[in-house]
DNA sequence: CGCGTTTGACCTGCGC
DNA sequence: GCGCAGGTCAAACGCG
Protein backbone atom coordinates (compact mmCIF):
# COMPACT_ATOMS: atom_id res chain seq x y z
CA UNK A 1 0.00 0.00 0.00
CA UNK A 2 0.47 3.18 -0.97
CA UNK A 3 1.84 5.55 2.28
CA UNK A 4 0.62 8.62 1.61
CA UNK A 5 0.81 11.16 4.74
CA UNK A 6 -1.35 14.25 5.14
CA UNK A 7 1.07 16.12 6.27
CA UNK A 8 2.62 16.50 3.07
CA UNK A 9 -0.34 17.53 1.88
CA UNK A 10 -1.23 21.19 2.70
CA UNK A 11 -0.39 23.07 0.30
CA UNK A 12 -2.70 25.49 -1.60
CA UNK A 13 -4.17 24.61 -5.28
CA UNK A 14 -2.30 27.12 -6.86
CA UNK A 15 -0.18 24.94 -8.28
CA UNK A 16 -3.42 22.04 -8.82
CA UNK A 17 -2.64 21.58 -12.28
CA UNK A 18 -3.93 18.46 -13.35
CA UNK A 19 -6.00 16.37 -12.64
CA UNK A 20 -8.63 13.36 -12.08
CA UNK A 21 -8.30 11.47 -14.88
CA UNK A 22 -8.44 8.83 -13.04
CA UNK A 23 -12.05 9.30 -11.99
CA UNK A 24 -14.44 8.85 -14.73
CA UNK A 25 -13.77 10.75 -17.62
CA UNK A 26 -16.43 13.07 -16.96
CA UNK A 27 -15.26 14.09 -13.92
CA UNK A 28 -14.00 17.27 -13.07
CA UNK A 29 -11.73 19.09 -10.52
CA UNK A 30 -12.27 22.93 -10.06
CA UNK A 31 -9.50 23.84 -7.69
CA UNK A 32 -11.97 26.97 -5.76
CA UNK A 33 -10.49 28.95 -3.36
CA UNK A 34 -12.45 28.81 0.19
CA UNK A 35 -15.57 27.97 -1.52
CA UNK A 36 -15.95 24.74 -2.01
CA UNK A 37 -19.30 24.35 -3.07
CA UNK A 38 -20.45 27.96 -3.07
CA UNK A 39 -20.67 27.69 -6.34
CA UNK A 40 -22.19 24.83 -7.31
CA UNK A 41 -25.81 25.96 -8.08
CA UNK A 42 -25.36 29.15 -8.73
CA UNK A 43 -21.87 29.08 -10.92
CA UNK A 44 -23.48 26.26 -12.05
CA UNK A 45 -26.61 26.82 -12.59
CA UNK A 46 -27.22 26.51 -15.96
CA UNK A 47 -28.63 29.29 -16.64
CA UNK A 48 -27.05 31.72 -14.41
CA UNK A 49 -23.73 32.74 -15.24
CA UNK A 50 -20.85 32.21 -13.08
CA UNK A 51 -21.47 34.35 -10.40
CA UNK A 52 -18.40 35.10 -8.62
CA UNK A 53 -17.07 34.29 -5.10
CA UNK A 54 -16.52 37.07 -2.78
CA UNK A 55 -13.54 36.22 -1.62
CA UNK A 56 -11.28 38.78 -1.14
CA UNK A 57 -7.96 38.11 -0.62
CA UNK A 58 -8.60 37.62 3.31
CA UNK A 59 -11.75 36.72 3.66
CA UNK A 60 -10.94 34.77 6.86
CA UNK A 61 -9.43 37.26 7.97
CA UNK A 62 -11.26 36.42 11.44
CA UNK A 63 -9.98 33.39 12.22
CA UNK A 64 -13.27 32.05 14.84
CA UNK A 65 -15.64 32.94 11.92
CA UNK A 66 -13.79 31.64 9.02
CA UNK A 67 -15.50 28.41 9.30
CA UNK A 68 -18.79 30.19 9.54
CA UNK A 69 -17.98 31.91 6.87
CA UNK A 70 -17.26 28.90 4.93
CA UNK A 71 -20.03 27.04 6.22
CA UNK A 72 -22.10 29.84 4.61
CA UNK A 73 -20.54 29.81 1.51
CA UNK A 74 -21.21 26.31 0.88
CA UNK A 75 -24.22 26.48 2.21
CA UNK A 76 -26.19 26.61 -1.69
CA UNK A 77 -24.57 23.17 -1.85
CA UNK A 78 -26.75 21.71 0.51
CA UNK A 79 -30.02 23.77 0.41
CA UNK A 80 -30.27 24.46 -2.85
CA UNK A 81 -32.78 26.72 -2.26
CA UNK A 82 -30.49 28.99 -0.89
CA UNK A 83 -29.52 31.12 -3.90
CA UNK A 84 -25.97 33.08 -2.87
CA UNK A 85 -24.81 35.69 -4.51
CA UNK A 86 -21.24 35.52 -5.19
CA UNK A 87 -18.47 38.08 -6.40
CA UNK A 88 -16.11 37.08 -9.12
CA UNK A 89 -12.91 36.97 -8.17
CA UNK A 90 -10.35 37.45 -11.27
CA UNK A 91 -9.51 33.54 -10.66
CA UNK A 92 -13.07 32.32 -11.33
CA UNK A 93 -13.68 34.98 -13.67
CA UNK A 94 -11.46 33.94 -15.89
CA UNK A 95 -12.47 30.97 -17.15
CA UNK A 96 -15.53 29.68 -18.63
CA UNK A 97 -16.84 26.74 -17.70
CA UNK A 98 -19.23 25.97 -20.01
CA UNK A 99 -16.96 25.90 -23.67
CA UNK A 100 -13.77 27.76 -23.10
CA UNK A 101 -12.05 25.26 -25.89
CA UNK A 102 -13.47 23.39 -28.55
CA UNK A 103 -12.14 20.52 -26.77
CA UNK A 104 -14.14 21.09 -23.71
CA UNK A 105 -17.31 20.98 -25.16
CA UNK A 106 -16.54 18.27 -27.25
CA UNK A 107 -15.78 16.64 -23.75
CA UNK A 108 -18.91 17.94 -22.65
CA UNK A 109 -20.87 16.84 -25.65
CA UNK A 110 -20.00 13.51 -24.78
CA UNK A 111 -20.72 13.89 -21.66
CA UNK A 112 -24.64 15.03 -22.49
CA UNK A 113 -24.88 11.71 -24.27
CA UNK A 114 -23.73 9.73 -22.08
CA UNK A 115 -25.95 11.03 -19.47
CA UNK A 116 -29.05 10.51 -22.00
CA UNK A 117 -27.97 7.20 -23.00
CA UNK A 118 -27.79 5.88 -19.40
CA UNK A 119 -30.50 8.02 -17.93
CA UNK A 120 -32.86 5.48 -16.37
CA UNK A 121 -35.03 5.43 -13.34
CA UNK A 122 -33.25 3.99 -10.37
CA UNK A 123 -34.66 5.49 -7.61
CA UNK A 124 -37.01 5.13 -4.88
CA UNK A 125 -35.39 2.64 -2.19
CA UNK A 126 -31.74 2.70 -1.08
CA UNK A 127 -31.40 -0.69 -2.20
CA UNK A 128 -28.20 -1.99 -2.61
CA UNK A 129 -28.84 -2.81 -6.20
CA UNK A 130 -30.11 0.84 -6.88
CA UNK A 131 -27.21 2.14 -5.53
CA UNK A 132 -25.33 0.52 -7.47
CA UNK A 133 -26.92 0.93 -10.84
CA UNK A 134 -26.56 4.00 -10.30
CA UNK A 135 -22.91 4.39 -10.05
CA UNK A 136 -20.60 5.89 -12.58
CA UNK A 137 -21.96 7.75 -15.08
CA UNK A 138 -25.15 8.65 -14.41
CA UNK A 139 -23.90 9.64 -10.59
CA UNK A 140 -23.74 13.29 -9.74
CA UNK A 141 -20.55 13.66 -8.28
CA UNK A 142 -18.71 16.66 -6.66
CA UNK A 143 -15.47 16.91 -7.04
CA UNK A 144 -13.05 19.03 -4.99
CA UNK A 145 -9.52 19.51 -4.45
CA UNK A 146 -8.78 19.81 -1.38
CA UNK A 147 -5.69 20.15 1.01
CA UNK A 148 -5.43 18.59 4.21
CA UNK A 149 -6.56 21.72 6.32
CA UNK A 150 -9.35 21.70 4.37
CA UNK A 151 -9.74 17.86 4.47
CA UNK A 152 -10.51 19.24 7.64
CA UNK A 153 -13.45 21.10 7.43
CA UNK A 154 -15.28 18.35 6.76
CA UNK A 155 -17.75 17.85 9.17
CA UNK A 156 -19.34 14.65 8.49
CA UNK A 157 -18.72 11.64 9.61
CA UNK A 158 -17.57 8.96 7.41
CA UNK A 159 -16.80 5.82 7.52
CA UNK A 160 -14.25 3.96 5.23
CA UNK A 161 -15.46 0.90 3.33
CA UNK A 162 -13.29 0.83 0.58
CA UNK A 163 -9.82 1.34 -0.78
CA UNK A 164 -8.11 0.30 -4.39
CA UNK A 165 -5.29 1.21 -6.29
CA UNK A 166 -6.43 3.67 -9.08
CA UNK A 167 -4.76 2.54 -12.34
CA UNK A 168 -2.34 4.93 -13.66
CA UNK A 169 -1.93 6.61 -10.13
CA UNK A 170 0.20 5.98 -7.42
CA UNK A 171 -2.09 6.83 -5.14
CA UNK A 172 -5.21 4.32 -3.62
CA UNK A 173 -8.39 5.96 -3.48
CA UNK A 174 -10.50 5.56 -0.54
CA UNK A 175 -14.12 5.42 -0.22
CA UNK A 176 -15.83 6.63 2.52
CA UNK A 177 -19.66 6.62 3.05
CA UNK A 178 -21.34 8.41 5.22
CA UNK A 179 -21.63 7.56 8.96
CA UNK A 180 -23.80 9.64 10.90
CA UNK A 181 -26.55 8.49 9.76
CA UNK A 182 -27.95 5.28 8.58
CA UNK A 183 -29.80 5.33 5.17
CA UNK A 184 -27.22 7.96 4.34
CA UNK A 185 -26.27 7.63 0.82
CA UNK A 186 -23.21 10.11 1.28
CA UNK A 187 -20.26 8.86 0.07
CA UNK A 188 -17.26 9.77 -0.77
CA UNK A 189 -13.45 9.50 -2.48
CA UNK A 190 -10.95 10.61 -1.28
CA UNK A 191 -7.40 10.27 -3.54
CA UNK A 192 -4.39 12.10 -3.54
CA UNK A 193 -4.28 14.28 -6.88
CA UNK A 194 -1.54 12.61 -9.31
CA UNK A 195 0.29 15.82 -10.24
CA UNK A 196 0.05 17.29 -7.14
CA UNK A 197 0.37 15.22 -4.12
CA UNK A 198 -0.34 18.26 -2.02
CA UNK A 199 -3.71 17.85 -2.74
CA UNK A 200 -6.32 15.85 -2.34
CA UNK A 201 -8.83 15.00 -4.51
CA UNK A 202 -12.39 14.75 -3.20
CA UNK A 203 -15.17 13.28 -4.77
CA UNK A 204 -18.61 13.44 -3.36
CA UNK A 205 -21.50 11.22 -4.44
CA UNK A 206 -24.97 11.51 -3.29
CA UNK A 207 -26.72 13.66 -1.01
CA UNK A 208 -26.73 13.93 3.41
CA UNK A 209 -30.36 13.31 3.88
CA UNK A 210 -29.79 14.33 7.43
CA UNK A 211 -28.21 17.03 9.21
CA UNK A 212 -24.77 17.37 9.72
CA UNK A 213 -23.42 16.67 12.98
CA UNK A 214 -22.16 19.56 15.01
CA UNK A 215 -18.84 17.77 16.70
CA UNK A 216 -17.13 15.16 15.05
CA UNK A 217 -17.09 12.02 16.98
CA UNK A 218 -14.62 10.68 19.47
CA UNK A 219 -14.20 7.08 17.51
CA UNK A 220 -14.41 4.28 19.36
CA UNK A 221 -12.49 1.92 17.72
CA UNK A 222 -11.08 3.98 14.94
CA UNK A 223 -8.27 3.81 13.12
CA UNK A 224 -5.69 2.34 14.12
CA UNK A 225 -2.08 2.68 13.13
CA UNK A 226 -1.04 0.86 10.56
CA UNK A 227 1.37 -1.70 11.64
CA UNK A 228 3.71 -0.57 9.16
CA UNK A 229 4.20 -3.90 7.69
CA UNK A 230 3.42 -3.48 4.02
CA UNK A 231 6.17 -2.46 1.89
CA UNK A 232 5.40 1.02 1.39
CA UNK A 233 5.06 1.84 -1.83
CA UNK A 234 8.44 3.29 -3.95
CA UNK A 235 6.83 5.71 -4.52
CA UNK A 236 6.45 7.67 -1.40
CA UNK A 237 9.08 7.50 1.35
CA UNK A 238 8.67 10.83 2.40
CA UNK A 239 5.29 10.56 2.88
CA UNK A 240 6.34 7.98 5.44
CA UNK A 241 8.48 9.85 6.95
CA UNK A 242 6.03 12.19 7.79
CA UNK A 243 3.14 10.22 8.35
CA UNK A 244 4.92 9.52 12.08
CA UNK A 245 4.45 12.77 13.27
CA UNK A 246 0.83 12.05 12.66
CA UNK A 247 0.13 10.18 16.04
CA UNK A 248 -3.63 10.29 16.35
CA UNK A 249 -5.80 8.19 14.11
CA UNK A 250 -8.75 8.84 13.15
CA UNK A 251 -11.20 8.91 10.40
CA UNK A 252 -12.04 11.71 8.16
CA UNK A 253 -14.44 12.75 9.93
CA UNK A 254 -15.73 10.27 12.93
CA UNK A 255 -17.56 12.57 14.52
CA UNK A 256 -20.13 12.55 17.01
CA UNK A 257 -22.48 14.62 16.00
CA UNK A 258 -24.95 14.25 18.56
CA UNK A 259 -24.01 15.90 21.80
CA UNK A 260 -24.60 19.28 20.65
CA UNK A 261 -28.20 19.68 19.24
CA UNK A 262 -28.51 20.48 15.88
CA UNK A 263 -28.13 24.31 15.80
CA UNK A 264 -28.91 25.34 12.95
CA UNK A 265 -29.65 22.46 10.96
CA UNK A 266 -29.57 23.63 7.54
CA UNK A 267 -26.52 25.58 8.81
CA UNK A 268 -24.93 23.11 9.64
CA UNK A 269 -25.53 21.31 7.15
CA UNK A 270 -22.90 22.98 4.50
CA UNK A 271 -19.34 22.74 6.12
CA UNK A 272 -18.35 19.60 4.08
CA UNK A 273 -15.64 21.19 2.12
CA UNK A 274 -14.62 24.11 2.26
CA UNK A 275 -11.92 23.89 -0.83
CA UNK A 276 -12.27 23.23 -4.81
CA UNK A 277 -14.95 21.99 -5.11
CA UNK A 278 -17.67 21.28 -8.47
CA UNK A 279 -20.63 18.81 -9.07
CA UNK A 280 -20.42 17.17 -11.51
CA UNK A 281 -22.91 15.62 -13.63
CA UNK A 282 -26.50 16.94 -13.27
CA UNK A 283 -27.94 13.86 -13.81
CA UNK A 284 -29.73 13.85 -11.22
CA UNK A 285 -30.17 17.57 -10.47
CA UNK A 286 -32.32 16.84 -8.14
CA UNK A 287 -30.23 16.05 -5.79
CA UNK A 288 -27.71 18.78 -5.97
CA UNK A 289 -29.64 21.09 -7.62
CA UNK A 290 -28.86 21.54 -11.64
CA UNK A 291 -25.95 21.97 -13.08
CA UNK A 292 -24.45 22.39 -16.60
CA UNK A 293 -21.88 19.70 -16.94
CA UNK A 294 -18.79 20.97 -16.57
CA UNK A 295 -15.17 19.63 -17.99
CA UNK A 296 -11.61 20.70 -17.55
CA UNK A 297 -8.71 19.82 -18.66
CA UNK A 298 -5.29 19.52 -17.73
CA UNK A 299 -5.38 23.20 -19.76
CA UNK A 300 -7.54 24.71 -17.36
CA UNK A 301 -5.56 23.90 -14.77
CA UNK A 302 -2.33 25.06 -15.86
CA UNK A 303 -4.22 28.30 -16.85
CA UNK A 304 -5.59 28.50 -13.60
CA UNK A 305 -2.49 28.02 -12.09
CA UNK A 306 -1.32 31.30 -14.30
CA UNK A 307 -4.08 33.14 -13.02
CA UNK A 308 -3.58 32.59 -10.27
CA UNK A 309 -0.50 34.10 -10.29
CA UNK A 310 -1.23 36.98 -11.77
CA UNK A 311 -3.96 38.23 -9.21
CA UNK A 312 -2.23 37.49 -6.08
CA UNK A 313 1.52 36.69 -7.08
CA UNK A 314 0.82 33.48 -5.63
CA UNK A 315 -1.51 30.29 -4.70
CA UNK A 316 -1.33 30.53 -1.72
CA UNK A 317 -3.04 34.23 -1.24
CA UNK A 318 -6.16 32.56 -1.09
CA UNK A 319 -5.22 29.56 0.89
CA UNK A 320 -3.14 31.24 3.62
CA UNK A 321 -5.25 32.94 5.53
CA UNK A 322 -7.48 30.06 6.18
CA UNK A 323 -4.98 27.29 6.36
CA UNK A 324 -3.50 29.21 9.09
CA UNK A 325 -6.77 29.66 11.01
CA UNK A 326 -7.20 26.24 11.12
CA UNK A 327 -4.88 23.85 13.18
CA UNK A 328 -5.04 20.51 11.32
CA UNK A 329 -6.31 18.37 13.17
CA UNK A 330 -4.56 14.28 14.07
CA UNK A 331 -7.64 13.14 12.77
CA UNK A 332 -7.61 14.86 9.05
CA UNK A 333 -3.93 13.82 9.00
CA UNK A 334 -4.68 10.14 9.85
CA UNK A 335 -7.38 9.78 7.95
CA UNK A 336 -6.24 11.26 4.64
CA UNK A 337 -2.38 9.10 5.57
CA UNK A 338 -4.48 6.21 5.73
CA UNK A 339 -6.62 6.82 2.67
CA UNK A 340 -3.74 8.04 0.90
CA UNK A 341 -1.27 5.26 2.90
CA UNK A 342 -3.50 2.83 1.32
CA UNK A 343 -2.52 1.45 -1.26
CA UNK A 344 -2.73 -2.25 -1.62
C1' DC B 1 -19.60 -3.92 22.67
C1' DG B 2 -19.69 -0.60 19.23
C1' DC B 3 -17.52 1.50 15.68
C1' DG B 4 -13.68 2.04 12.81
C1' DT B 5 -10.17 0.31 9.21
C1' DT B 6 -8.22 -3.17 6.20
C1' DT B 7 -8.45 -6.04 2.39
C1' DG B 8 -9.67 -9.64 -0.90
C1' DA B 9 -13.54 -11.01 -3.55
C1' DC B 10 -17.26 -9.89 -6.16
C1' DC B 11 -20.20 -7.02 -9.10
C1' DT B 12 -20.97 -3.89 -12.75
C1' DG B 13 -20.10 -0.12 -16.00
C1' DC B 14 -17.65 0.95 -19.92
C1' DG B 15 -14.55 0.80 -23.89
C1' DC B 16 -12.97 -1.92 -27.59
C1' DG C 1 -19.14 -10.33 -26.14
C1' DC C 2 -14.94 -9.75 -23.61
C1' DG C 3 -11.81 -7.85 -20.51
C1' DC C 4 -10.41 -4.20 -17.64
C1' DA C 5 -10.97 -1.10 -14.03
C1' DG C 6 -13.68 1.07 -10.70
C1' DG C 7 -16.93 0.63 -6.87
C1' DT C 8 -18.95 -2.05 -3.11
C1' DC C 9 -19.42 -5.83 0.11
C1' DA C 10 -18.34 -8.22 4.07
C1' DA C 11 -15.32 -10.85 7.08
C1' DA C 12 -11.59 -10.17 10.12
C1' DC C 13 -9.53 -7.52 13.28
C1' DG C 14 -8.11 -3.29 16.23
C1' DC C 15 -9.13 0.20 19.56
C1' DG C 16 -11.46 2.73 23.36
Amino acid sequence: MEDWDLHAVVRGCSTVTSTTSTTTATSSVFPLHHDPSCGFSSMFGGEQKPQILSLSTHPFEAKSSSIEELHELCKPFFSRSQPISLQTSPLFSSFSYSSASPKLAQIQDRQQQQQHRSKQPHQGGSSVTNQRSKRRKNQLKKVCQVPVENLSSDIWAWRKYGQKPIKGSPYPRGYYRCSSSKGCLARKQVERNRSDPTMFIVTYTSEHNHPAPTHKNSLAGSTRQKPLTPPQAETNKEDQSEKEDLTKPSSPATSGGEEEVQIQGEKSESREEKEDCFMEEDEEGDEFGSLDDVVLTDDFFENLDELNQLAGGSGDCFLDPFSSAIAIPNWVANSAAATAAGGS
